[in-house]
DNA sequence: CATGAATGAGGCTTCATTCAT
DNA sequence: AATGAATGAAGCCTCATTCAT
């Protein structure tokens, strides 16, 4: 402790005060209507300060992103190894739906992130950050079926194609419950439908079931 | 007779042309980054012409969405009313394909669409094509699983939970294996991958098997 | 008679059909918001064929403007030489009100002329054309007064000036009537203020009254 | 004291700086050819910065007008309430010509206002902000006539429209000048036209007289 | 004569980013 | 560190005018 830590403290504060302020005007407006006046306001900073803390309005939106990436990859470190792969699988989802309720704006910033312009305009370094952490992730995700086709329990079908596929019904669900929602108020049924998935996914993923 | 068709036929080729080039520049740019003066040029008219056939950008923008949309509807309606559902869903996985071979940038268009800024951008009038034409394709598919259903051959989930896990499933999985593309130049896996995401729906949604 | 003069009074009526809509036109949306092609089409007409009658936008403004100076030369010019001049002041009212009311939405437009940006952007034909017919025209009121100083009736004042403030008034007191009727649509009140307004012309100009 | 106050000023002056380019543009070329461009150049500062004093090219145009309203109220509101109807008729006719003197091409542009285009196509807000100041100066005006009619000294007419003459003999005249100027460069005799209008008006008013 | 599709210059406006204070 | 005024590039869109048919 002291004045250096302190300044510290401040600063992180304030990075979070900003991110928080940009998820708000982000998942409002969507990246390219949203500027970066109104996320200061929001913010309660001026729109200089912003500079400040992040390098421009792409990395802005690129760090929420990486945050949820971030606690993607911890959660799924954190399952537990002794697990078996069905089990594990169910777990998986659990993870997923976690992430998605951690943050759910962010989730679905980082899914358009996947899918939109952005990516098409993001700078490398922000690019080779993303990328890094989000195979990281998959990684482990194919882990946990490469596992289960080992010792039997899963369908010998290649981890890797088996992952996009949890990955992409996963975010693929995720935007469409969303588009849905936008377009007509109804309620919203993303978590059972989630549920729902993944049952046909065990289902057709098991051995013998 | 005569002039006026010729006239007419002229007119659509032009709508025709400009679209042709306006997939071209938005699948390179992105929505956003795309300029009308490229796609003008790209078409090799002027701007100006451009606001003869569509509206504005956005208008351009949904109208090719649209098309795939059509053709998605056209094609679910010709699917064999005799076939079992099993063999309906087999039916259905190709002309998703189809449909997204159709024109590749313009399905991913489309999913984007789904999934960001833009929707929350739209003219009513745009909106509601978009969302009519969606509609009556869901409905389509939803009555597959709602005969599947029916007669004993699919577990017995709501038909709309599945056909949004579908199309999630489906977009998803695209979007994903586009940004794979995108990012890492290896070969494409998409059709291998959707192939086996389909093989898991069906045994996943299959009765007793 | 003959197919000459059939095809000469066919090309003076579109003219006339062409004036027509402009004046709609125009006086609806003023000048500049209004486009060739709506004129074009409130004729009948496309907007190439415009192009066969006037010039550009501006001579179609312009020749509104004129057919109203033209009527009031005519007028003035049949003001009976014969009265008195105190009875000729009446007699101008009467011309003046009458030119309002012959196209009070063009005499509007005319009066615009001398106060608008189109003024300063016209083409110097068709300013010598509106400038020859306004001389002759208030060259005509000018006499007037010239007679009516010469004889006594009229108190000594310079008649150019007199004119020029019997001009300024009328067109000052129409066009701010007709802002007053724009800005709340209460009754229209231009014919008594013009009526009084001469009024205190006369007690003022008269002599010894 | 001190710098929030300092800020203020400076951002004031920017104001002031920019209406004084704009009046020099918009006098030079008219409301719509002169551009956002060319007024910002002229104030020596960047197109981008107009907009952070003025909302639009029309705010800023009608801004100009409205300083010439509340200049011209602060005057009719100092005209001495013990002077004598007749006399204050006098008063009005130095408080009028002040008014053009006090910004000659912004008073042509607030005449040009009422007269044009312009008011048809201007924001509510603008629009009550002038008809504000308007009907607030007119009254005033009116007011005047009131009194000498009701203490006798002026004919029994109604006041609005008295008001109304005035008001449109004075624009009118001024309007008219100005376009006989721009026409043909002469001398310049709006001084003694308008002197000679009131003398007139006068005349025309004084009962008995 | 009539058409109306095509042109393309040009304007307004927005907004990410910088920098003097 | 924070501010927020200033920048200026860049884009969308309109519309008077032309011209091939």
């Amino acid at each position: 402790m002291g004045i250096p830590e302190r300044k510290q403290k401040e600063k992180e504060r304030r990075r979070q005060q900003i991110l928080v302020a940009a998820k708000r005007v982000f998942s409002e407006k969507g990246f390219t209507k949203a500027t970066i006046e109104e996320i200061a306001k929001s913010a309660e900073l001026s729109s200089g300060t912003l500079y400040l803390y992040f390098r421009n309005k792409e990395e802005l939106w690129v760090s929420l992103s990486l945050r949820v990436l971030q606690y993607l990859l911890m959660r799924l470190e954190h399952i537990d190894d002794g697990l078996e792969p069905p089990e594990k699988l169910r777990a998986l989802k659990e993870v997923l739906y976690d992430v998605y309720e951690f943050d759910p704006s962010v989730a679905i910033n980082m899914f358009h992130l996947q899918s939109s312009d952005i990516l098409k305009n993001l700078s490398p370094e922000m690019l080779s950050e993303i990328t890094g952490l989000t195979r990281q992730a998959l990684d482990k995700i194919s882990g946990i079926f490469q596992e289960g086709i080992r010792e039997g329990s899963f369908v010998d079908r290649h981890p890797v194609a088996l992952t996009d596929i949890v990955w992409g019904m996963f975010s693929g669900v995720v935007l469409w419950e969303n588009s849905k929602n936008l377009l007509n108020r109804e309620r919203d049924y993303l978590r059972p439908t989630l549920e729902l998935a993944f049952e046909l996914l065990e289902r057709g993923v098991r051995k013998g079931s």
